[in-house]
DNA sequence: CACGTATATTCCTTTCGAGGTATATACAAG
DNA sequence: CTTGTATATACCTCGAAAGGAATATACGTG
């Protein structure tokens, strides 16, 4: 379980990282809002823990856990590259509807190029 | 292999996507550049043509895929509230960086609250 | 139609990760 | 030190997905 992709594949651990967007959780919370058995959200935190995406601080017998940005950035850069590639079709699309616009008629006016 | 997630969770997907993002390719272009055995990339593309990331026209026996927009975009679209949680964290270093400039000597300045 | 090329599919095997149950560890309080 | 609470870990089992090898399908050409 290498990489940021991998990680992010399984859904608990995407509602644990939804769930400590807004703010820090200990684990029970984190049970209880997510009514997932103990284990199962303790063994999710390690993954997110060892992969970087949270943090935890201790509080007496809690553990209270937080969400660090870096390995969502590391995310969002992979995006980067089609971002570009879909903002380029968007405005495709919008010659292609602008000219289908000015050019109504035009039944069949040649599919590509 | 529902999600969006999963289907680029595989390291050789994100490949061919990434190498789909510049311009459309063959299966067998596939294959030269990711040395890639043709079972393979013929698998990979299966899934995800089926997951909406690429779509294929015929040309002869040949093949030609392409990337499509709206998967990547639904990523996107998962990122957002984390982006927000992110800016805030670097505006909250900023500031405690500007304190720390303003106030230099204030050695046990009170941590937490 | 036979053949070559391009791609898809099938079958098999192996690996890995997730969940469940039980148990260990850590801390607080009486 | 015992008990209760909070969290982590160990062990086991199961399913799913990836890779390899072989084969099927589709198309073009002589």
């Amino acid at each position: 379980m290498e990489s940021v992709f991998e990680i992010i594949a399984e859904p608990n651990r995407r509602a644990i990282l939804a769930l400590l967007v807004s703010a820090e959780q200990s684990v029970g919370e984190i049970e209880r809002r997510l009514r997932m058995p103990q284990p199962t959200v303790s063994k999710h935190l390690r993954v997110l823990r060892e992969a970087g995406f949270v943090e935890a601080t201790v509080d007496a017998q809690r553990r209270l856990y937080r969400l660090r940005p870096e390995p969502l950035q590391e995310l969002d850069a992979w995006l980067a590259p089609f971002r570009r590639f879909w903002s380029a079709h968007v405005d495709a699309l919008e010659r292609h509807l602008d000219r289908m616009h000015a050019a109504p008629g035009t039944k069949k006016s040649r599919s590509r190029q």
